[in-house]
DNA sequence: AAAGCTCTCAACCGCCACCCT
DNA sequence: AAGGGTGGCGGTTGAGAGCTT
């Protein structure tokens, strides 16, 4: 006999299984208007046959719009390693750590990518055990210390591609890739640029969203009629006021003169700066405390 | 061409922590 | 303090796409 399960598994009015793009744009078009709330409310009040929890989860997972879409960049996947070695599978800490990535994606690509590669390593030197709880023991060869000079130009593209994981995800999303007045976040030579810095050839190059965020475009332009098609800040402001998901420091949006404020303040020096849940001090503290990290080049 | 296998990833499950009453 | 509601997290599952034989 299965035991009580939660509200979101025994109510059979609810419905389960694969999104259709109508409930996507149903929850995208609550979202963008009312904000983050109870999520069960927001089940409701979009008119979703859904649990709140589901809700939560397309949001967190899919609907987001600062998700990055994609594969993983090598220094992503360096991070990822250095990450899980020192906090194991706690996934959402190491998401926090990837702005526009989420914890079901890093889950994912370790449980299937990664693991097999550690396996495959593992098999060339048979000490290494490959499901040992502690990774920093079992990565067979597979820790690369980062070079200084690219994690740290990784994080600041982190800061700039999806920005302000917390904040003003929308914007930066939608501002800096799809303009090609905006700040030079992903050269057209597919390297990622970053206030001088080359990163190399790691960043994705722009992914479209997927056709049911398309739809948010055409949402986000009724609600303002832009005639420049993109995301107005004053949309996300208001995004922001109603939902501590993307509060934020400062104002990344794009101002009638279509001049995005980052691209000409470079606002994240502040003591305020934070970027939802990704610190890049805290961040560099703890790869630079990582016992098997060798700077040198 | 088709059957079987593998891989990916969206979504669910179950547990826990926190908050509110 | 107890109990219900809710959010968050990590583990797991299963559908479907892609690959191999």
């Amino acid at each position: 006999m299965r035991k009580p399960v939660s509200n979101c598994s025994n109510n059979n009015m609810l419905r389960k299984g694969l999104w259709s793009p109508e409930e996507d744009e149903r929850l995208m078009r609550y979202m963008l208007s009312n904000g983050q709330g109870c999520w069960s409310d927001i089940a409701r009040n979009a008119g979703l046959q859904r649990c709140g929890k589901s809700c939560r989860l397309r949001w967190i997972n899919y609907l987001r719009p600062d998700l990055k879409r994609g594969a993983f960049s090598p220094l992503e996947e360096e991070l990822i390693l250095h990450l899980h070695s020192i906090l194991g599978n706690k996934w959402s800490q190491i998401a926090a750590h990837l702005p526009g990535r989420t914890d079901n994606e890093i889950k994912n690509f370790w449980n299937s990518t990664i693991k097999k590669r550690i396996k495959n390593s593992a098999s060339t030197s048979p000490n290494q055990n490959t499901d040992s709880p502690e990774p920093r023991e079992a990565m067979g060869g597979l820790i690369v210390p980062p070079r200084s000079h690219d994690l740290m130009a990784f994080c600041v593209d982190s800061l700039s591609t999806s920005s302000s994981s917390s904040s003003t995800m929308q914007a930066m999303a939608y501002n800096s890739r799809f303009d090609p007045v905006g700040l030079a976040f992903n050269a057209p030579n597919g390297l990622c640029v970053d206030f001088g810095v080359v990163v190399g050839d790691g960043c994705d190059p722009f992914v479209p969203p997927p056709l049911e965020s398309m739809s948010l475009k055409g949402i986000i332009n009724n609600n303002n009629n832009s005639s420049s098609g993109m995301v107005s800040s004053e949309t996300y402001n208001n995004i922001n006021n109603n939902n501590d998901y993307y509060k934020m420091n400062g104002n990344i949006g794009r101002n009638n003169n279509g001049e995005g404020d980052l691209g000409t303040g470079c606002h994240w020096g502040g003591e305020n700066l934070r970027m939802g849940e990704w610190d890049l001090e805290e961040l560099m503290r703890d790869i630079s405390s990582f016992p098997l990290l060798d700077f040198q080049d």
